[in-house]
DNA sequence: TTTCGTGCAAACCATTTGCAGCAGC
DNA sequence: GCTGCTGCAAATGGTTTGCACGAAA
């Protein structure tokens, strides 16, 4: 799939609804595209990038921008009970899940079937509309476990 | 069952890791005892519940001790993406899960043996321990949706 | 009597906001 | 040209921490 086009789609996108097409959030968009599957950022983490890329963005702009491309639906906004979100590319219709070590802070993806379809029926029984569906295990990984003498995050 | 008992339960299991009991860890502790199934309060929820108990339990305290608890396994810590946590009491082997409405932040509760299930599985797949699971929907209730002037949760 | 816990205030960190200037459309 | 976007710096909100005192074990 070529990136321009899925770009330049989203840009239309944005203009259909009244929302400005910047290079701001051309530069952000295109960073969370050019990350690998499972990756994700915080506003930080983006900020750092951007940074690094000598792009010349505000850290204002940078969590401006990450709440707008998630209210529109173009980012999934993640929460580790890290005290800071992180976002990712909102591509599929089936959103991967996620086990967090408590230790070491990594996290690990997968995708399950079962998981998103019992979460559809359930929204249905109650009768609300799905708009993400997040599965955690929160866990201690295997490195972890060897070291006993770790401190548990704080 | 109990409170009197469960409680002296759990502060000997503080005293035995080398924790002392205080009144103030008492009386949170309790707190969350009497608290309805199902129902979860923010650090600051908890505080203006004491203050109107007119127990002098200070923030500070306040938060030290749900970090504590939480971190023991008395609480659980629950992370609605709302910019601060809640806490329950941690009582069964069965996590129950949540559905939050992003238009006006209610909670609704159910359980589900089969995500524990899935969860659990995956986890042995992967080679974690399991601490806890957390499955939640993000969604738009009913009384939310009849009223499409409402503004997003920011 | 030795830690550990508490209260207070200050510090911290992630995020938001007011405002003036700038730039899409 | 209107309106929304940006950068800056200051404000905010939730949570943590240093310190001196007080209390559990």
């Amino acid at each position: 799939m070529s990136k321009d086009t899925t770009v330049e789609n989203v840009f239309q996108n944005l203009r259909s609804k009244g929302l400005r097409v910047t290079p701001q959030r051309e530069k952000i968009l295109q960073i969370f595209m050019d990350l690998q599957d499972g990756n994700h950022l915080s506003a930080e983490d983006l900020f750092k990038v951007l940074e690094k890329k000598n792009e010349n963005i505000s850290l204002a702009t940078t969590y401006r921008t990450l709440k707008i491309l998630s209210q529109f639906g173009y980012l999934r906004e993640l929460d580790f009970a890290e005290g800071h979100k992180h976002y990712e590319l909102n591509k599929d219709k089936r959103p991967h899940h996620h086990i967090i070590c408590l230790n070491c802070n990594k996290t690990m993806e997968f995708e399950d079937d079962l998981i998103n379809q019992v979460g559809y029926r359930i929204a249905e029984e109650k009768g609300v509309d799905v708009v993400d569906i997040q599965f955690k295990i929160y866990a201690i990984c295997p490195n972890e476990k060897d070291d006993e003498t770790k401190t548990h995050r704080s």
